[in-house]
RNA sequence: CGGGGCGUGGCUCAGCCUGGCUAGAGCGCUCGGUUCGGGACCGAGAGGUCGUGGGUUCAAAUCCCACCGCCCCGACCA
């Protein structure tokens, strides 16, 4: 194409409002507007690249799956059934049409298949199936972010597995893994993949796709020896011991006036943190309205830190909350900063696991103004241990006590086996081989378009612009001649762009009336991964120069070879 | 939703605190000329409801109120 007649805006300045690398570059280099908060516009290039990334999954999923293409705006019923109207809420965009009925725009897109599934599948005979779309997806989050990261409006591809059993399920879901792990890798991301919290979806097991970057949004644990990874969420450590001084005296109530926090605590006493026992109280809500809230305490060293997940899970996935003030002070007698274990009654007490085998702690006295001392559990008190806190870097990994390291992470691909919940719910049935109604079960697996883009932009940049894989960026190659007034400039550039477009190579041809470093730099900012330059002297020689982007490595060919150069760059 | 910031030609910003000449700069854009291997130079131009509405005032980009939009931190995130 001929950059003289193509639409690339590219800006000098980076947009005020990004803060993000990959923002401010999408922007700068003429990929995308921003027409809202979370609503992009793509412009040539990023439509492209864009283009090109749908093309590169297209084709993994075409080898394990069916594409469809499903409607964007659906019936609330379709969503009423599965009780995801509600749970939804404010992030579905819900409209009403002419007649007053309520409507939707899709945030995912189980119902919609479940819906075909169970008018259409009636045997085994007809699993398993796989079937995807590349679509847009709608959700007003609360705080769309960093450009391309969290928008409210995102192509995605998703699909969706129906299989008899459990083994085939682990059929498809390996599947998916496989043709994920493919398409990151023709995308030329670097990537993990973790364990994930499966959250309100329920399902036994659930993977993400995580592109370590400092801009990521999720936080992934990685062991570099055993290659155990996690998201943080989920993920589990094992803690090195702490010396405790035997103590094998009671507990000893001692006053602490003023002394609420753990640092005030530990600067109080003179103790490590690690000798500390912290209290934080929670409550579930009843899961009869009538009944009464059951109050939660959950305990961990003084030197850890909750993870709200994992509490959810430890709780059975019931709905839970900080508990308040005020009902701190019924359950336990006494003000946040001063609750503990020993005494209380009708409180359901979760232990870290790392308080196992810890004695002669000190911790709330549930006084005002007092702690207690030469606490030791399961002698003084007794509750459940779970694992309860969040990992962090150094920790020593649970499988082979190497330490752990703590990354922020891009989500750009997860996979979910859902188990049964819409099949059952939304009534899909099949007949098995013995004529038996049996209800399937379903995976779902996502990846989000935008991500990988964002992704390849924060992984693959300097301080002159993009540099992107060549399977995702717009152009194969840039052909810029430096001045267009000399006739054997411009004929040996006109001659290699034909050759260039025959060699069936993506060229975008700089003949703009630009000098050459208004050229250069647009070049370097958009990334494409090769630039021939056709320089005076050169020329004269018969020689162009061809420009490696990502290495910055330039070399001179002769000018005949200069399109098998090249080719074979791509091909080897 | 809580906290913070911003909103002035296409872009990046100054001006606002302390109200007052015709609202400025750089970049970009148009025309003419020179220039041509890393965002050139000279000359001449075009382009602005100062986010919106209301208020105070002789007078509002500037002060006050309300609203809208965007960004950042947090909450949230199948």
């Amino acid at each position: 194409m001929r950059w003289s007649q193509l639409f690339i805006p590219t800006l000098r300045e980076d947009p005020a409002d990004a803060t993000a690398a990959s923002h401010k570059l999408l922007v700068r280099a003429g990929y995308v507007r921003q027409l809202a908060a979370g609503v992009y516009s793509y412009l040539y290039l990023g439509q492209r690249t864009a283009l090109k990334i749908i093309q590169i999954i297209r084709e993994e999923m075409d080898r394990i799956g069916q594409e469809f293409y499903l409607p964007a705006l659906h019936p609330a019923e379709l969503w009423q059934e599965t009780g995801r109207w509600e749970q939804f809420g404010e992030t579905m965009f819900k409209l009403k049409d002419r007649g007053g009925r309520d409507l939707c725009l899709g945030v995912t897109h189980e119902e919609v298949m479940t819906d075909i599934a169970r008018s259409e599948i009636r045997s085994y005979r007809q699993l398993p199936q796989i079937w995807y779309q590349i679509q847009v997806k709608f959700r007003d989050e609360p705080r769309p972010k960093s450009g391309l990261m969290r928008l409210r409006q995102f192509i995605m591809k998703d699909s969706y597995s129906f299989d008899l059993d459990e083994a085939g399920l682990d059929v498809s879901y390996r599947k998916h893994h496989d043709a994920y792990c493919r398409i990151f890798d023709r995308c030329g991301l670097r990537y993990n993949v973790v364990e994930a919290h499966s959250g309100a979806m329920g399902g036994a097991m659930s993977h993400e796709f995580m592109v370590v970057s400092p801009a990521g949004e999720d936080f992934i644990v990685t062991c570099a020896y055993c290659l155990y990874a996690a998201n943080l969420e989920k993920a589990r450590a094992g803690v090195a011991p702490v010396e405790d001084v035997p103590g094998d005296r009671k507990p000893e109530v001692f006053p602490t006036p003023n002394v609420r926090t753990i640092d005030e605590l530990a600067a109080f006493t003179g103790l490590k943190p690690d000798r500390l026992m912290k209290s934080l109280a929670y409550v579930i809500a009843p899961a009869d309205p009538k009944g009464q809230p059951q109050m939660v305490l959950a305990l961990l060293r003084g030197d850890h830190q909750l993870n709200e997940a994992k509490l959810g899970e430890a709780l059975g996935g019931a709905a839970w909350r900080p508990a308040l003030a005020g009902e701190i002070r019924d359950a336990f007698g006494a003000e946040p900063g001063f609750i503990g274990p020993l005494g209380v009654r009708n409180v359901r007490i979760l232990l870290d696991t790392s308080l196992k085998g810890r004695t002669n702690l000190v911790t709330g006295a549930n006084r005002n103004d007092h702690h207690v001392r030469h606490v030791t559990p399961e002698e003084d008190f007794t509750g459940e241990y779970a694992d309860l806190r969040t990992v962090v870097s150094g920790d020593p990994c649970g499988q082979c006590r190497r330490p752990l390291t703590v990354s922020s992470a891009i989500e750009v691909g997860h996979i979910f086996k859902l188990g049964r919940r819409y099949a059952e719910s939304m009534g899909l049935r099949v007949l098995d081989a013995q004529g038996r109604e049996v209800i399937p079960i379903m995976g779902s697996y996502g990846i989000g378009v935008e991500r990988i883009l964002t992704a390849a932009a924060e992984l693959y940049h300097d301080e002159d612009g993009l540099r992107l894989p060549r399977a995702i960026a717009p152009f194969d190659v840039t052909l810029t001649p430096v001045n267009l007034d000399e006739p054997p400039l411009r004929a040996a550039a006109e001659q290699l762009y034909r050759e260039l477009e025959h060699a069936r190579l993506q060229v975008l041809y700089d003949d703009r009336d630009e000098r050459p470093g208004v050229k250069f730099k647009d070049a370097d900012l958009i990334g494409v991964p090769y630039r021939i330059t056709l320089g005076t002297q050169k020329v004269a020689q018969g020689l162009v120069e061809i420009f490696e982007r990502s290495t910055r490595r330039k070399a001179d060919v002769r000018i005949p070879e200069a399109v098998s150069v090249l080719r074979s760059r791509y091909c080897g």
